[in-house]
DNA sequence: AAATAAAATTAGGTAAGCCTAATTGTGTAT
DNA sequence: ATACACAATTAGGCTTACCTAATTTTATTT
């Protein structure tokens, strides 16, 4: 029923929308889609006659309810792969995501639904994004950057707010996985560095850039 | 590289020569991927200039080496996540094809690499398909039809000559699993019916028509 | 050898999803 | 209010993978 490049722009659709809190532009389509505006102008005004979306000319799209779903289910397919990719085929966190694009778009639901039981219903894919059920609802947690903690602060490593392989390769590195704790011992007030102290041993520097990256839940 | 139109023609292409030990042609082609003959001989003559097959007008077509190569490497990926879908989803042989048309055509040679040992190296898909290695190469084994053994043979059943859901349904309903040692017991000259006994057990009235879509192996 | 039937090819289209180049709209700076 | 910059749209094309209808080739029958 929905193509390939439909759920393709009803993801990007979704994600842009959840960043920017907005109506998504042509051009921020364009951009991450790596598709030309012209093309994309052309293929919203098709979705929206679907309504997968609603389309303002000159101003931008949002997901109608039923793309919103189709989007979320793609994000629950996209995901529910991760977590089998690195649990059961022994990958690394930074090597899951293409492979993800692809298996997301198989169609079948069954083939989900066993796959969810087999894992066990995980909550969070491998990154600790929260995976939605059949149903494209979420469980939300409490999850906050590291920067916005302050001294003293103990707390989980829970999921990453960016998703590039080089942040991903520079956290398996420093020895941080999802799941750790962190207390925050030092924070330097000049650039915003943080001093702490990962599972009661290791003490480690983090840059701001860092810090903005982790996400983290008080304990 | 290759499309997915161009993976399927050549699974189909490669499995109809098999069957066929000849030429393959437009028609039979037409008819397997149920796709109008004249589109046949328009994207098969691109195939050809792509070096994937060789074809003689109005004759038919045959797989180059590259082409074999590569619709080995999709019957491999197919049976793989057929094998996946049974010992680890928990889906039953006659409801694993249509994913596993899907799934094959995800790119990805760690994937598969992974996953095939995740399997521990399969022989074997859940009809008794052989699985080719990432080589494109076969451990043949010395199956025959059932049909073709006489009274007293104790065989092992290892594969079936017919993939439709209602023999693999047929084959579930009357109990009757790969990896069954089946004893000749009587063969009726009138209509080639088998009477066997299962397992050293159950005693079984089988027809010409199962029979010869049974594979075994004596044992 | 001629007629007929069946298979294959050619010719001319279509829809999906993309492109470039040209045009129009929108918001900001003067 | 006008000019400028940038975003978005329109117009016209292209490729892939299909289609139908017409024609040609091949095989079979008389
Ligand atoms: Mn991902
Ligand atoms: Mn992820
Ligand atoms: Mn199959
Ligand atoms: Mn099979």
């Amino acid at each position: 029923m929905t193509s390939l490049a439909e759920e393709n722009y009803l993801k990007a659709i979704y994600k842009l929308y959840e960043k920017n809190g907005a109506m998504v532009s042509t051009s921020a389509l364009a951009e991450t889609l790596q598709i030309n505006a012209a093309s994309v102008t052309d293929f919203i005004k098709k979705m929206a006659a679907k309504k997968l979306i609603s389309y303002q000319k000159s101003k931008g799209v949002s997901l109608t309810e039923q793309g919103r779903l189709i989007a979320l289910n793609i994000i629950r397919k996209h995901r529910l792969w991760e977590v089998w990719l690195v649990n059961n085929l022994g990958f690394k966190w930074d090597e899951v995501h293409e492979i993800a694009e692809q298996l997301e778009h198989v169609i079948s639901d069954e083939l989900i639904e066993n796959l969810d039981k087999h894992l066990g219903y995980p909550k969070a894919d491998p990154h600790g994004d929260l995976i939605p059920d059949a149903k494209g609802r979420f469980i939300k947690n409490s999850s906050k950057p590291l920067l916005e903690c302050t001294k003293g602060d103990k707390v989980k490593f829970t999921g990453v707010a960016e998703h590039s392989n080089s942040f991903l390769q520079y956290l398996t590195k420093s020895n941080i996985s999802l799941g750790d704790e962190i207390v925050v011992e030092v924070i330097e007030e000049y650039d915003n560095s943080f001093q702490v102290k990962i599972n009661k041993k290791e003490r480690k520097l983090l840059s701001k850039e860092v810090v903005k990256n982790l996400l983290v839940v008080v304990m």
